[in-house]
DNA sequence: AGGTATGTTAATTG
DNA sequence: GCAATTAACATACC
């Protein structure tokens, strides 16, 4: 379930369990989600020690102590885990890294639409993906001009090219702390509602991290734990409703979040 | 059986 | 030119 906070999790839990560990072996169990051969991704791993982990938007670069990293993308459906060598493998584990420790580092995807591969240098990547800047690492100014004008709110917040971490979980939970409804237009804001939008997603994604991005226990009074059909919203119980916005399913509170 | 699911991208339609 | 919609990827769940 990976939107930036999770991202932030896996990478603080890699520098918990595999900074300064050697990768021995790489094990390529679904080559669906690898984008290199096995002999060039071993070529560039095997023997490298791991410096930590940086995060960009949903994307986890594992840094490697030659300078170059490996990329992780999650999709919809991957994760990130660690367990030591006697535990058995489970199906959706499609790449195991072997560490110099005796653990396993296991990259697990379902759906199999996340992507790993090794990258030379990460801002490269990035630049070359289109991927803005991290939505954590500017300020609510520079958040307001990298929104921009066009388009919908809905599609401009999970748009990974203006602003990298938001999905459609936090998007809807930062709309439906802006009281602003997801089918508004972004022309429509003034310079003021943008503002407070922009410092309603650093605090929604901050406070996110906080509860580690696990969503049963963020505050009982945000949108996302109530996040299902037939629920009220959490501050006045008006019956939430839900629809199709920017081509993905949304909640929000009709009351708190008037009609464009 | 059919619709839906946290992501991304390309193609199509308006 | 822009915005919105649909399809595709793959798989489990309701």
């Amino acid at each position: 379930m990976p939107e930036l906070p999770d991202i932030e999790l896996y990478r603080r839990q890699l520098d918990e369990h595999a900074r300064g560990r050697t990768l021995q072996s790489v094990a390529i169990r679904d080559a669906r989600v690898v984008q290199q051969s096995a002999d060039e991704l071993a070529k560039h791993l095997r023997g490298r020690r791991i410096e930590g982990g940086r995060r960009h938007g949903k994307n986890l670069f594992v840094l490697l102590n030659d300078g170059h990293a490996l990329l992780m993308h999650f999709g919809m459906t991957g994760t990130l885990g660690y367990a030591g060598e006697d535990t058995p493998l489970e199906d959706d584990d499609a790449v195991v890294f072997d560490l110099d420790d005796g653990q396993r580092m296991t990259y697990r995807s379902r759906r199999k639409l996340g992507k790993v591969l090794w990258v030379a240098e990460p801002d490269d990547y990035l630049a070359a993906q289109h991927i803005g800047p991290d939505a954590l690492e500017l300020r609510e100014r520079e958040i307001v001009q990298r929104l921009g004008d066009g388009g919908g709110l809905k599609a401009a917040l999970m748009d990974q090219g203006r602003l990298a971490g938001l999905g459609n979980v936090y998007t809807d939970e930062a709309l439906f702390q802006a009281g602003l409804h997801p089918r508004r237009m972004l022309r429509s804001l003034d310079d003021e509602y943008r503002l407070a939008l922009a410092k309603t997603i650093r605090q929604v994604l901050e406070v996110a991290i906080e509860h580690d991005g696990d969503r049963r226990r963020l505050p009982p009074d945000w949108l996302t734990p109530h996040r299902r059909k037939g629920a009220k919203c959490p501050r006045c119980g008006t019956p939430l409703e839900t629809g199709q916005v920017g081509g993905r399913t949304t909640f929000w509170c009709p009351r708190e979040q008037p009609s464009p």
